[in-house]
DNA sequence: GCTCATTTGTTCGTATGTATC
DNA sequence: TGATACATACGAACAAATGAG
């Protein structure tokens, strides 16, 4: 045995890999595990030090890169905390709609519809990285701006990844966001999102419920969420009528 | 006079802002001012310590917030340089049309239309911050997956911010991105954008260019583009095929 | 309202490692 | 090989925010 951290380098072996680094994977790793919950407070700086036996301008420097990274958030005087799905993260979280690029969003009201268990299907099995016959809920929802519905949307979720999702009330679907919800329950942040958009024609389901003509051009959301590790965990298929907002993105 | 540098603070009149920071406010103005181009290689540490009267640590914080906000990037051996559109904005350059979110993306080739010179309009002027008389620069064109149009856009650009564009060749917009020939010629990085996605229905002049039935279901992307310092400096509108491959954005 | 212990933030400086040319 | 420049690591000292008493 060289040291008791194993942080810092041998005289031998030599390892290429800064100290810093090494901390901040052992760190990450223990938010990621869940060991930390979302608004935990870490260790402080001189006992992080202390324990793995570096400088504290070494655990400053890991711990900066994780909240630059938005796994952690100090705050001075109080401490280092575990992040949810928060910070410069917040942007996508929702819908963002605008009449145009100077107007302000939209108030969204969410009107939850529908949980059903049903069995895996192609495209969101095979995006969620699951086995065909791996069983998902689907959550339908409806979006509101004022009284005119404009977003319907239709998520796909593993049961196994959400075991009692079911137990859960409309208002818990209508209260918060989905993502929201989906943290606080099972302690799941989400770290990234991927989209692709495309414009379809209102089929005669989708244009009944967002009470549009059959074949009126609608704007279709294929998303996926990921949490740590880069698990996807939601599939959403969402339609969006746009003729007076439009949806934001900001790159 | 108290100090040379005037960053570090007087005993008096105390003054909260970090040294580190009004540092990169000086640098940032130098490079947003164009003072030094994309690719010149700035000060070294050591002397900018000394420039300033500050300590490297100091300095080392200054640059590396810049660093990570894209404005510099840094070569170990070698130094440290002003970016332009690059790095992690490399993202927001380019349609990326996928077939679903796990296909590679598709090559898209550029066809330069025309540019034309043209008046002010609300939506455009407004958007761009001009007043609604000064002229604008029309560019339009066509991508191709393929053979297959299935990208029209039309992009503005105000006259006075690009003074000779219309000297260059039909090959300068179809060999390279819009943003590249800019920011190549008037020495203009992208910054940022902002887009808002919209469903709308084909009509007869766009649909005959990309060739599809009138009233075809088309993804409508309003585009605006910042330069430093938010200074808008293009508003395209695009209208997008997506029948067999969506617009993919990733946050 | 004040003081004190705790914790993060800023600034300084030094020494050494590593990449570039 | 040597000079230059950035990267890592250490640690000291003080400032500023927080919360408890």
């Amino acid at each position: 045995m060289v040291n008791r951290s194993a942080l810092s380098q041998s005289k031998f072996a030599h390892d290429p890999t800064p100290v810093y680094f090494k901390l901040q994977k052992i760190l990450l790793e223990q938010i990621e595990s869940g060991q930390w919950e979302p608004g935990a407070r870490i260790s402080p700086e001189r006992e992080l030090a202390r324990m793995y036996s570096v400088s504290i301008g070494t655990v400053k420097k890991a711990v900066l890169n994780l909240v630059q990274q938005g796994f952690l958030y100090r705050i001075q005087g109080k401490g280092t905390f575990v992040a949810g799905t928060t910070l410069k993260r917040e942007s996508l979280r929702y819908y963002r709609l605008l009449r145009n690029l100077l107007d302000d969003e939209a108030v969204l009201k969410i009107k939850f519809i529908e949980l059903t268990e049903r069995g895996g299907f192609y495209p969101a099995n095979r995006q969620l990285g699951l086995r065909l016959k791996e069983n998902l809920y689907e959550v339908k929802r409806m979006f509101f701006t004022g009284k005119k519905p404009v977003i319907y949307s239709i998520s796909y979720l593993p049961q196994k990844m959400f075991k009692d999702l079911k137990d859960l009330t409309p208002s818990n679907f209508e209260r918060d966001t989905l993502y929201h919800t989906l943290e606080k329950r099972y302690n799941l942040p989400t770290i990234s999102n991927q989209e692709l958009f495309g414009a379809v024609p209102a089929q005669e389901k989708i244009a009944k419920m967002l009470q549009v003509p059959v074949g009126t051009a609608l704007l279709q959301i294929e998303m996926l969420s990921f949490t740590y590790r880069q698990q996807p965990y939601e599939y959403r298929l969402s339609y969006c009528i746009t003729h007076e907002r439009k949806v934001y993105a900001e790159i």
